[in-house]
Formats: C-alpha cells, structure tokens, sequence
DNA sequence: ATGTCC
C-alpha cells in the first residue's frame, strides 16, 4: 500500500481506485507499525475514504485497530446535503463513553478501604451480562430517556444541574423513540445503570500527575485527588438498534451491499427514511448510555455517601466515543455542515468553542482517556490543531492490541488479579475471562497513544490518574 | 460491544 510521511506522526494514503478522498493515519512510526502488522486497519480506512460525500479525508488516531467495517479509532466526515450515515461508522455500542467524577476525597482517606469500597461498587452496580440496573424505569419512562437523556434523568431526581452541564451535548441529542426497534427498548428498560462487560468498567482512581495546573484546576483536578471513572454504552439496546438498522439498510439498498468492497460499510444516504430513521434511533440510543452512566454516577454517589459520608461528587465531563454528530468544520477555506462519525473517537474541541460548556470555555473540552485495567489514565484538553487536523477528534484509549480470543490464550484471571493487587489495584470482576480479555497486555501502551495526541496538539496533556479499584463485568 | 447463536 502507497503510504506517504506528511509530517511527524501523519501518514498520507494517496486517493485512487474508489476512494473519493485520500486517507490519513495520524500515528508515531511504532503505532503506525502495528497496524500495518494487523494487517486490515489501513485497508479500512481506504474503504472508508470512498463513502459518498467524504470531505478531506478519513482518518485513523493512534490507537486505532480493525472494526467492524471502519476502523476502531476512526474519524469520517461526510457532507450533511450529499452525504451518507453508516452505522459501521458508529459501531455496535452507541455512545459507549467515558465519564469522570471528583471528588473531596485525596487518597489517603480511601487507603486502607479499597476492599470495602470495591465491593460496595460491585454491589451497588449490575455488571457483566446479567439483567437489572440501579435505576428501575417503565416502558414510559424509558421513551422519556430516550427522547431526553439527562434532562429525563434531573426531572426523575437521578440528576444534579451540573450533571446536565458537565456533559457533550449535555446529555441530549435529538432521539426518536419511535425509530427504536420493540426489542431494543425491551432489553434496554432493564439495564439503565448497568456497567456491562468486555472493556466496560467502573474505576476509582487518583491522579497522580498534573501536567497543566491551569487547566487541571478548571477541571477541579487536583493531585491526590480521588476520582472515579465510568467507561460503559447503551447495553443491549443500542446493540439491538445498530443490528437492526444495518439489516434495513441491506435491505433498502441490495445493489449497494453487492458494489461495496466490504458489505459492512453499507450506508444510507443523508435524506432517505431509512437515514433518518436510524440518526432518530442513534440519538435516542446515545440519550440511553447518557442516562444509564448518569444512573451509575447515583451509584456512586450513594457508595460514598455510606463508606465516607461524602456526597462531593461531581462530574467532571462526559464524553462519546462512538457517534455521529452533525457539526460546521472549515473545508477547502468555508465553513461546512457535516456528519461526522466518530468511532473510538473523542471529539476535542479546542479553547473558545462554542459547544463547550462555560466553566471549560478558556482552556478546552476536556477528553477523558481510559488506559487499560490496572495502568493509568488520562485526562486532556481538547488542543489548537484538533478543527485542522482531525475533524475536532483525538484519540478514545489505548486501542486494543491483541484480540479478545488471542488474550483469553495468553493470561490467567487469578494471575493478573494477583499482580495488581500487589501493585496496590483492587479488581472485581463477575467473569475471569473478562480479566484476561482486558490483560494490560493486550493493549497498546496508552502513555504512547497520549504523547502523539499531544504531540500533534489535537488533545494535550492536563492529568494521569494511577488506579486504586476497579470494578469489571 | 452484545440475552458473545432466534
């Protein structure tokens, strides 16, 4: 494959062939290595740069890796007049994403009650595959959720203002209940407030390096300072939605699913009913993961009520990693509306956007960076050249390195439960093979994938949080 | 990611 050097840490696949747009890999040589040692990723996102309606190009951030149809860590813009939406593009878990609380707490009131604190979490938290979640809702309820997500959450009491202000789109997308299939919504009313498995978990840290103190302190960070981090999506209901709409979209366009280089691209055009019926259901899913990350956050809330009669926990941010969002990004030196999808993507929008709220306004969005269980995780400020480079996006993780079945091989639960432990990281999980799944060594180094995010200036360094528990499906 | 196969 044809692969230029642009600049240090850009790679440039040149347009030929079918793609409409040239594709770009935004990645340190090393990163950029093990995608091409995976092999498919870099075909992808060649794919993915002949979507109908693709502006610049479509791009890859460093810890990108193969998914279905598009990559995961992948970013692509399509005009919002002649585009298209592809649901490959979001992926199976909308918005699935990270939030971060603060607390009052520094570390040293938490020692010594890791143990109690990790199981109250577990306790207090639905994990794994099970059904139940710590919010219990009606059918009527949940069309409520999904038609306003957090704003439904404060109006049921599950939701302070600053939940509402502390959140991308706070909270709120333009959901359709409507266009959320029966067997979605039957499976989601059971699970709002429910962590989930694979790479979902619930994690009590401490920062443990402040790298911007300006920014740190407008995000109410502080060293030492206990935080608790939740990385979890829209559970089986928008599983159900993105499976649903993929089968309508083959459906609607057979002749598309027979041209395509790979049918797992298929898309609708911008426009067309099944488009908008599936953007309606999309938004509708992601208000369900706001919500049900909103419902875990009142899980936490109660856990250190009990354990440390604190009730100083507050949102930092929320963040999406798989969306598509409709927003105006400069092309070819105007001003243009685009969809733009986002999968294990963070938007990182810079200082002075207006879509940011207020109290982050001066200093950048904040995009919240989980490692992999039991190393550390980031928080950073959304940086100057993200609208140039990246369409306003950086990176969502530390971008899986080994597969889920390869790792299952290569660790032992026990073993790697053990190891942390020693190290001073308290893990419960309900499923051992969950643990092995998730071995930090079946990840990219998250220290890497942060240093050419900053590098580029799409999302710069502001915190590294060190783990203390972390509770997993 | 996912009632990991309606």
């Amino acid at each position: 494959m044809d692969l230029t050097e642009l600049t240090e840490n850009v790679y440039e696949i040149p347009q030929e062939g079918e793609m409409r747009a040239p594709a770009r890999v935004f990645a340190s040589e090393p990163l950029l290595r093990k995608m091409q040692e995976e092999g498919r990723t870099l075909g992808q996102i060649r794919n993915v740069a002949a979507l109908p309606g693709i502006q610049k190009y479509s791009l890859v951030l460093p810890d990108g890796h193969l998914g279905y149809g598009f990559p995961i860590g992948g970013v692509a813009a399509v005009s919002a007049e002649d585009g298209v939406v592809s649901p490959g593009g979001i992926g199976f878990d909308i918005n699935c994403g990270v939030r971060v609380l603060r607390t009052d707490l520094d570390y040293a009131d938490v020692e010594g009650h890791e143990q109690e604190l990790v199981e109250r979490l577990y306790d207090l938290v639905p994990c794994g595959l099970g059904k139940g979640g710590y919010v219990d809702v009606d059918r009527e309820d949940l069309d409520g959720i999904l038609e306003d997500g957090i704003e439904w959450m404060a109006q049921a009491g599950h939701a302070r203002p600053a939940d509402l202000a502390h959140c991308e789109e706070e909270g709120r997308l333009d959901g359709d209940p409507d266009a959320v299939p029966d067997d979605a919504k039957r499976r989601g009313v059971k699970q709002v407030g429910s962590l989930g498995s694979g790479n979902h978990f619930l994690e009590v840290q401490r920062v443990a390096d402040i790298y911007d103190d300006e920014t740190a302190e407008a995000y109410g960070l502080r060293e030492d300072g206990v935080v608790v981090m939740i990385h979890s999506g829209s559970r089986g209901l928008g599983h159900q939605v993105c499976q649903d709409y993929i089968r309508r979209f083959e459906k609607t366009y057979p002749d598309l699913v027979d041209s395509l280089p790979d049918r797992q691209l298929v898309y609708a055009p911008l426009g067309d009913q099944a488009a908008e019926d599936y953007l309606g259901a999309m938004n509708a899913a992601a208000n369900f993961a706001w919500a049900n990350r909103q419902a875990m956050t009142q899980a936490v809330r109660e856990a250190f009520l009990d354990l440390f009669g604190t009730d100083d926990v507050e949102l930092v941010y929320d963040v999406c990693h798989n969306v598509a969002k409709e927003e105006t990004h400069e092309v070819d030196g105007e001003q243009r509306e685009v969809l733009v999808h986002r999968k294990g993507a963070t938007r990182a929008f810079p200082a002075g956007h207006p879509e940011i709220p207020g109290a982050y306004r001066d200093v950048g969005q904040p995009v919240l960076l989980p490692g992999s269980m039991g190393t550390h995780s980031y928080v950073l400020a959304g940086g100057e050249r993200s609208m140039d480079l990246t369409f306003g996006s950086t990176a969502h993780g530390a971008g899986r390195l080994k597969s889920r079945t390869q790792a299952k091989k290569d660790y032992e639960a026990g073993d790697l439960q053990q190891r942390l432990r020693s190290e001073g990281v308290y893990v419960k999980a309900r499923s051992g093979e969950t643990v092995a799944e998730e071995a930090p060594g079946a990840y990219k180094d998250v220290d890497e994938v942060v240093r050419v995010s900053d590098a580029l200036g799409i999302g710069t360094k502001v915190a590294r949080m060190r783990p203390i528990a972390n509770v997993k499906g």
